[in-house]
DNA sequence: TCAAACTTTCAAAAATTTTTGAAAGTTTAT
DNA sequence: ATAAACTTTCAAAAATTTTTGAAAGTTTGA
């Protein structure tokens, strides 16, 4: 297979995988071409290169910025705008995590802490049911949580390793 | 607050996240329903209680049961096919982490595996990010599959126990 | 100040996903 | 064999998400 061949695979998985976990196609597609191109890219090769309007690849780069995935860069005695994305697959993977945990997460383990606290008869099937339901996701909510921060906070190699040691 | 509108809250929140993840807001409102109802629901009171058409109903259901998160119930001398859903959060956990694996993960891999195979010239900058890019995040979808294959095997308070123990 | 170069906005259109519901299909009891 | 009880199907409709592109906005240099 030919670089410009593989790269277009590329990028059609990764848009694939991001539309599977609730992320934009297109914008999981721009990031992958930014992941595989060595320099910033102007506004306009992004949408030459992915056939896209130019409001999608404006909107779409304020959003990987808000990421935190992306970011603009200035050449020396030019107005465009040219933008970049961090390879290190490990920050990639942090900053996701991040944004998910404060986007998704939080959200629902305040909504859990409060339905954990309905009272009620363990008497009732119902009740009993709930409650239990409830505080054990709960509980794993928070577990996932006290992971991510420390997988926010840790370095690759340490984290990986500490891992694969779990488990051999 | 009182049960029904706990129960509520926790159909909306749980409908709220599934579409945040790429699972269909109904879907997972139905696994809501039946994760805190503690007896099984026939197709009828799902469609009453969450306002759905049968189709839908139906359609939903036979979804879930793909995930392996709800199961056809029969009771004696009946016609009708009440569903079930196991409310172990781990064994739900699992069950997710295993389908999604299967379905995304893998074929991920895959492609990444092909891509990782791709001949070029390191001295070009195109082909290094590419090459380099495409190799590291295929060994980190590699050690996230492999850390799936291990929680997939793993008891619940070990397996949160020895992360845990990783990070004090 | 002006206009060229560039970016942002957003209402409307297109694409995609989800839902509906009536008809067709199946199973069971008599 | 039939009809009642129940489940499945799927084309069309509705809802939602994404994309477009032209107009408005901004910045810069002359």
């Amino acid at each position: 297979m030919e670089l410009p061949e593989a790269k277009l695979k590329f990028i059609e998985a990764w848009g694939k995988l991001g539309s599977e976990w609730g992320i934009n196609r297109t914008m999981a597609q721009v990031h992958a071409l930014l992941l595989v191109t060595p320099d910033a890219l102007t506004t306009e090769e992004i949408m030459e290169s992915l056939s896209i309007s130019r409001g999608n690849a404006n909107m779409t780069l304020r959003e990987l910025m808000g990421w935190g995935l992306v970011e603009k860069h200035h050449k020396a005695g030019e107005r465009k705008e040219y933008f970049f994305a961090d390879k290190n697959t490990w920050n990639i993977a942090r900053q996701v995590a991040k944004e998910r945990r404060k986007r998704e997460l939080e959200p629902v383990l305040k909504i859990l802490d409060e339905l954990t606290k309905v009272k009620g008869d363990n008497k009732h099937p119902d009740y009993k049911t709930f409650n239990t339901t409830v505080t054990d996701i709960n509980k794993m909510a928070k577990n996932v949580d006290k992971t991510l921060d420390a997988m926010l906070k840790a370095e690759e190699s340490w984290f990986w390793g500490s891992i694969f040691k779990m488990f051999k």
